[in-house]
DNA sequence: CCCGAAGACTTCAACACTAAAGTTAGAACC
DNA sequence: GGTTCTAACTTTAGTGTTGAAGTCTTCGGG
């Protein structure tokens, strides 16, 4: 059975592979003539690692038993700080998904026990979710595989290459806040 | 009305805002000992950066009148070279979801006008999906506006800074690939 | 007081994606 | 040259998300 889906030469070793990094930005010079390589290098590598770091937490929270979109759920709670509470309003803008879909993302992280879901008494038309113990005990064991794995990954940076490359991605993280006051994007995934 | 959703304080300067990126290292520390702040500052920084653009890429293809997902269709069968040909199982593949989702995609794209899905003459299994003279174009006026974008996102590096940061970036990919010997990680997006 | 308006969710309908089962065309074997 | 295997898609069922409409509480006048 042939190759794959070559229609081209016929035994040709550049077969229709994903291609690399570098055949990927040659390939776009090709197509597109002013196109700055150096630029595309750097935009082309923090795509494909982001990718590839998703995959990567994804299987490492999957191994306790929650999706990483619970996990998001996890860490903007213990980020707001005991006691641990946020309405589903406030966390469907942190985490940039809408109130609707938050509602349903809440009902079933309750069902698993690992937030609660009540009225605020003091005001009735609000709603407190709140971290339970188990949520948080999920928490620590996910930021463990995560931070073991973050460390893994810096490891052939140097202390001081560690700090630069840091200090330049918040240059570009400022640059393109500065450029987008904010508006509705939806697109998941945090930090 | 009151704040938004604070049962702390009585008026706290402090508010249940979104934190920035050293707010929230700070609370991490706060929550999680043993945390390398260096390192926690990358990882953050990158999943910030990465978030943000990609909002902006799905509101500038917008404009275009397609979706983030077409785009990164179009990139693929443009990537892969005249006559800008790929089979729905091979897009599958290299766009990281399942064939039942790309044909879907395929089904859309076809509407459009972007793509024509035929079947393989010399081999009646498979399908061809070959981008149109409008695809074409498309995904060069999307393409246009990408460069631009990533052309201002780096406006504060220097050459040196920009090679250094891809260098990098480079490594650190090396590194995640090779402890992921690749498996079925879904997770959407392009570069 | 009662009424209208605004705020904070929730519900509903439509759509996109995944996993698993189904379909159909070539290949391999005897 | 028919049976079985495999590959490449498509179809189906179930889940998660968005956008719009609906519900319920609280606030601000008259």
């Amino acid at each position: 059975m042939a190759e794959t889906t070559e229609p081209g030469g016929p035994t040709g070793p550049a077969g229709p592979e994903e291609p690399t990094l570098d055949e990927q930005i040659a390939a776009y010079q090709r197509e597109f003539r002013d196109l700055d390589p150096q630029v595309e290098k750097v935009v082309s590598a923090l795509g494909r690692l982001n990718r590839r770091m998703n995959v990567a937490y994804g299987r490492q929270v999957a191994a306790l038993g929650i999706s990483n979109a619970e996990w998001e759920v996890l860490k903007t709670l213990v980020l707001a700080g005991k006691p641990y509470r946020l309405g589903p309003g406030e966390l469907a803008k942190r985490l940039g998904l809408t109130p609707a879909a938050m509602t349903h993302r809440i009902d079933r992280m309750a069902g698993e026990g690992l937030v609660t879901r009540d009225r605020d008494e003091n005001n009735r038309v609000r709603v407190i979710v709140e971290l339970t113990d188990e949520g948080r005990t999920k928490w620590l064991e996910a930021m463990q595989m995560a931070t073991d794995f973050e460390e893994d990954l810096l490891q052939d940076l140097t202390p001081d290459e560690r700090g630069s490359l840091g200090e330049m991605l918040i240059r570009l993280l400022r640059r393109v806040e500065h450029a987008q006051p904010d508006a509705g994007g939806r697109l998941t995934d945090l930090d």
